[in-house]
DNA sequence: TTACTGTACCACAGAACCTAATACAGCATG
DNA sequence: CATGCTGTATTAGGTTCTGTGGTACAGTAA
């Protein structure tokens, strides 16, 4: 029933770490499209927090297209076709820098591919 | 002369924009090891914010290894040799996210790989 | 000496983050 | 209908982060 966890003493904010919880379980398939998310106050009791920064984490999720809040049914996780295309570019725009970086602190591409194929499966 | 620029408007923070202009320019070679930053008031006065802001950029790079402060004479570029392994581990686990993330929504693994090699001349 | 360098410290303002409490409307169940 | 859930909105307050402004000290170089 614990689908997340967050860690207060985390220098990012907590509405950050539901939002990156909630996208991983979708990305690994934990949760599944039409899939119900806890509601907005039975998760702020669970992680004993403010229902308002779970309603913040919610909102920006939906802007990001990962699920979609329906007044007064709850909240559900979207298929992937429905994320939004900035969410792309934006991690394209991650992905690039963090190549240009590790390549240039000696890493090389041929390790970096492998840990790509290294994602067929496992999802850690 | 103007080495970097900021964006105020920028919901990132300004020694966060510092620390990555000057991450850029030393990865992209534009700033070689030994080579002179400009001094933390002169910065300051270019960019036209406190002096302080620019400190705690400087800071945070020598902690990385990116550059070495040296009271009195300035601040220089390092050699990569001297970049700290945590930084090897934050940029792995950036591009591990950014590839599983980018999978699931639809990109195929040669893209990206297609992407690192891309690299290998060109810097942008 | 003079002028630059990095560094440290304090106080202050504004923004961001989080909490707390309340309220309203929509949906589902009995 | 009535109860209880749902998302959503609003207001207020506290704490932390970010950035500014000013001052000070020590090391380096001309």
């Amino acid at each position: 029933m614990a689908m997340i966890s967050i860690n207060l003493r985390d220098s990012r904010p907590i509405y950050e770490q539901v939002k990156d919880a909630f996208r991983r379980l979708i990305i690994s398939g934990a949760l599944t499209p039409e899939e119900k998310l806890p509601s907005v106050r039975e998760l702020a009791a669970q992680l004993v927090i403010n229902p308002n920064t779970i309603q913040r984490a919610y909102r920006e999720l939906e802007a990001e297209g990962y699920i979609s809040s329906i007044p007064g049914k709850g909240s559900f996780a979207c298929a992937k076709s429905s994320i939004d295309d900035s969410r792309v570019r934006e991690l394209l725009k991650v992905f690039d820098d963090s190549v240009t970086e590790l390549l240039f602190l000696g890493k090389s591409p041929g390790e970096l591919k492998s840990r790509i194929d290294g994602k067929g499966d496992a999802q850690k």
